[in-house]
Order: C-alpha cells, then structure tokens, then sequence
RNA sequence: GGGCCGGUAACUCAGUCGGUAGAGUAUCGGCCUUUUAAGCCGAGAGUCGCAGGUUCGAGUCCUGCCCGGCCCA
C-alpha cells in the first residue's frame, strides 16, 4: 500500500521516474573497500597537502545521514556500520548529469555507494571529495528528525530498525551485549564446558516454576510447551557422562510484560559434575568480576544510582537471616503462621495463604522486603527445601537446600545449587509438588518420569547454576528497562503503525 | 489488576479561558563553491489515538475503549 503521506508519495515518484529514466533501481555490484571510522582515525592528522599527495581511491558505501546544498557545492553524510563520515559532492568534479541526480533524486535515507579522494574543509573535517556516487537502495520513507532523532518508546521498540538507524548509542548497546555474551561463552568454553542444544519444545514443561506457552504438534497429535527452562535435560546429559555442559539460549514464560521481565529472555545454564554450589559460587564471582574487566575496564560499575562492586570475595548472606535482619521480620513472626500474616497484612503484602509452604511466605516476603535492598553482589544462600525442589538437602539441615541466589542492583540474577541426585527423594519432591497444583499453577501438571527414570541410571554428584543474561546485560549497560537490552521487545499488535 | 502521565503533520514538539490547527526538521520550487542542527525567499502537508456525550461551537470539558511509559501490587 501507497502511504498517505505527502513525503513518501514524492519518495514513490522518484523511485517511479528513476525506473522510466532506465536505472537499475536496486543494483548489488558496489564493493565499498574502506569504513567510516578507519579512515576518519587514519587521516584525522593528515593536513589537506599531505591528503592532496595521497593518490588512493577511496570506496564508502553507507546510509546518507544529511544533506546541505550550497549551490554547486553538495555537503552530506554517510553512516555505515562504524560511523558517519562527509562527503562533499561538487558540480566541478563530476559530470554534470550526476551532479543533477545527486542533487534531485538522492534523498536522506538512501544508500549510497561512493568513490573520491579525501580532503579537509574549512574546520578541519576528513571528507570524501566525490568522483563517482551509486545510488545502491532508495528509501521509500522518511528519517525521523535529524537533530532529536526517534525518541517515542513505542516506535523505537516497533521500528528498532529506525531507532538502530538514528540512535548510535542504541547500536552501541546491542554490540556490548554481543560482546557479553561472547565473553562468557567463551569463558565457559575455555573451562572445558560443552555447549550444546536441548529442546526448546518440551511435551512437559518442567525445571522451573512457571505458567509455559502452549503449542501444538500437528503430525504427532500432542500438545508441545515452550521450554521455562533447560534444567531437567541438560541433567540428563550430566547422567549420560557430559560433566560440563552449557546451554545459553533462550526460555519462555508465560507472564505479563514489565521493565524487568520479557516473555522470552534469554538463559545461561551450566551444570558441572563433581562440583558444589559453593564451588559455583567462586566460578560466578570469577565470571563477573573477569566480565567487568572485560566489558568496563573496571571491577566497579555504575548502574542507575549505585556504584557495584564486583571485586570478590562477595557477601553471602542466610535466606532467612536477611528476611529478620534486612527485611526487618521480627524472628517470633517467622515461625509463627498467624503471626506472620498479620506482619504481611500491615506491609501490605499479600500472601498466597491456600498455599501451606510457609517457604512460599518466605520467599513473598523476601522478594518484597529484601531483594530492593541487595545492591552489591550478595549470595543469598541456605533455602526452604519447600521451594527448592530440585536441589540438594544440605547434610546438616534437610530442611534447608545447598542453594544460593545471586542479587544485583536489587535483581536476582543468578540461581544454581548442588543438584539432587536422588531419584526416591526426586520422586517424593515432586509427589509432594503436585498435591499443591491447585494452589499454584505454576507448578507442572505432570511429574517428568523420564527424568526420574534418568536419575535412577545415576547421575553423579553435581551443581548447576542459571544465569539470566538480558539482566547481566541491563547492569552492564545501565539500563532501567530489559526492553532496552532485547533487539524486538514484544509488544501488544498494533495495526495502524 | 490499581494509580499517575502521554498519544496533535513522516519526526521532535507547542496549542492559553472551549472560538478558523501551529513551529522546527523533512518534502517541493528558487538563490548560494567550505557547509556541518548551514543560511535566505516561497509553497504544500493533519482521522488532533478511537467511539460516544455536553455545547451554538471540542485538540481543549465528561464517559468508555485502544496503545505506550512510569510507579505500585
């Protein structure tokens, strides 16, 4: 469809006229042999007769940024991929023809092929002095302002194309996130873990608590669940004699949209065999305080208002002893169940109270009174086995689990425990798991019997952890919202964009 | 789910007490050989988120809904 709008009717015509003048319209045979930035930081200091001796042709393919008629002099800029650089198209150059095509049919927006040799203007700028331009791809649409450039939320969000055009710093953002995630996949690669790839369609949706996307198989007739997590199969190749394995890919919940929670996000599993979540514990602070050297340059990064430290060894407080002393739950009211709802009802927090796990109540309370105030990397260790149950009983206390949570700028972050490898204690856990369903729908349907039968061939005593990158990222971007950190953020449809 | 804020030209935004819908950018025509948010002269461009209501008259007031943002749960 033809757009309204007087500013892409012109853009059609254009196209339309170049087409009759017997253009080829969308060519693909330029090859741009230099980049914006190369040669800005190459020739930066070269004075305008030390360029003139320079007898190189340069070749620059890119997006035109601007665009400043003079007369017979055309200034403009290019964008590719590493920066925007000048050019300067100028009748006394080129032929009169290309200089006419150039200064009628080549609007801002449309991708440029150009050759020419470099000068420096009046103020000292590298430009590219044209001798040959291409029109390569003509844009049907307007750029957004030249000077405030995309600024509304929602149209970043739906046309991140535009706000990846206009905003250098949204670019910027999305390398450093590549660049994390390369550095810890490598990490885990160099400390002899195997990446590898387990399904994303689970006929049970088990290995975490959460409502699952439903789909459907059509050849097989059965009803298939996006993954909410990896755990239970990357266990199974711990069974089969992979003793580090990794999967960093992406899980699925189905859950509303808010600054902190996207329904597809992507997850860091690691699973190690012969290790405990407190050897874990030294391989997180070693992970982030080496990604920190890597990403920042520094162990100390500044995220929003905070200042996080990353430099090891980090705090590690008990699940329960935060809630009493951060969270200022008096210790008679955490053991007693009446006490405790009334202490919930006058923090205006509500509790679950069909559900009888009084970890359940912990865990509500610590979420709303605690976690907000972990701001330096602090492990949060020693949980409910009620709410933990797919790990390890602590020797000493088997009520509590071999389990820490990693918080960050008041955000968990990170997840693991030494893993239960007990296939009758598996069994009763989940037993004990179902009777709940009714109370929480959270919890899986189905009890995963080839799981278990998986823990009955012996997996060997093991920990594993689960890290969530998009909130890795936000810290280390500086980010308020994970949609600023995940390239399509989902949004509710909208027709008339 | 609740509260607050926003949605006006392709983009960024004004729009007073309810009285003919504005600016800059972009676009179109013209001038200009060192501009860089270029400048100057001129022109065109609107489902004021949607649907109702109040009113002689609604971008503006009221109600409902849609979309988004922030905060809370």
């Amino acid at each position: 469809m033809i757009e309204e709008s007087q500013v892409i009717k012109v853009r059609h015509e254009k196209l339309q006229k170049l087409k009759e003048m017997g253009l080829k319209l969308y060519p693909n045979d330029f090859r741009p042999k230099d980049k914006a930035k190369y040669i800005k930081d190459i020739y930066k200091n070269f004075t305008q007769e030390e360029l003139e001796k320079k007898e190189y042709e340069f070749s620059l393919a890119g997006r035109l940024m601007a665009k400043r008629e003079m007369g017979k002099l055309i200034f403009a800029h290019i964008q590719d991929e590493t920066d925007r650089i000048q050019i300067l198209v100028a009748k006394s150059e080129i032929s009169a023809e290309d200089f006419k095509f150039f200064k009628k049919f080549v609007d801002i927006g449309d991708i440029i092929g150009v050759k020419g040799r470099l000068i420096k203007t009046k103020t000292g700028e590298i430009t590219i002095l044209v001798k040959d331009l291409k029109l390569l791809t003509k844009a049907l649409r307007p750029l957004p302002e030249k000077y405030h450039g995309l600024k509304d939320t929602e149209l970043r969000y739906r046309m991140r194309y535009v706000d990846l055009i206009m905003n250098p710093e949204v670019r910027e953002l999305f390398k450093t996130r590549t660049r994390i995630i390369q550095y810890i996949r490598d990490y885990f690669i160099s400390e002899g873990f195997l990446e590898v790839e387990t399904p994303m369609m689970h006929p049970i949706a088990g290995g975490a608590a959460a409502r699952p996307f439903i789909t459907y198989h059509n050849a097989l007739d059965m009803n298939l669940y996006l993954r909410i997590a990896p755990e239970l199969y990357l266990k199974r190749l711990i069974v089969g004699g992979f003793e580090k394995v990794f999967e960093l890919n992406r899980n699925f919940r189905n859950e509303g949209v808010s600054s902190r929670h996207n329904p597809e996000f992507t997850m860091l599993e690691f699973y190690e065999a012969y290790a405990t979540y407190e050897d874990l514990m030294k391989r997180t602070e070693e992970l982030f305080y080496s990604l920190a050297l890597e990403i920042k340059g520094s162990a100390k990064i500044t995220y929003q208002d905070y200042e996080i430290d990353f430099t090891p060894p980090w705090q590690r407080v008990e699940f329960l002893k935060a809630i009493t002393e951060l969270g200022g739950v008096p210790e008679e009211v955490l053991y007693n169940k009446e006490k405790l709802i009334n202490f919930a009802k006058e923090k205006g927090i509500e509790l679950n109270l069909k559900d009888p796990r009084i970890g359940k109540w912990w865990t509500k309370l610590f979420e709303e009174l605690v976690e907000p105030k972990l701001i330096q990397p602090t492990f949060v260790i020693k949980f409910p086995i009620e709410v933990s149950p797919l790990a390890r009983r602590n020797d000493e206390n088997p009520d509590f689990a071999d389990r820490f949570e990693l918080y960050i700028a008041g955000k968990e972050v990170a997840n693991a425990f030494s893993e239960l490898n007990d296939p009758k204690d598996q069994r009763i856990r989940f037993e004990e798991q179902l009777k709940l369903r009714e109370v929480d729908e959270e919890i899986p349907p189905e009890i995963d019997e080839d799981f278990i039968r998986a823990l009955e061939y012996g997996m060997p005593p093991c920990a594993g952890e689960g890290i969530g990158i998009d909130r890795v990222v936000m810290i280390f971007t500086d980010s308020p919202s994970i949609r600023e950190v995940i390239l399509f953020p989902h949004l509710r449809r909208k027709e008339d964009l």
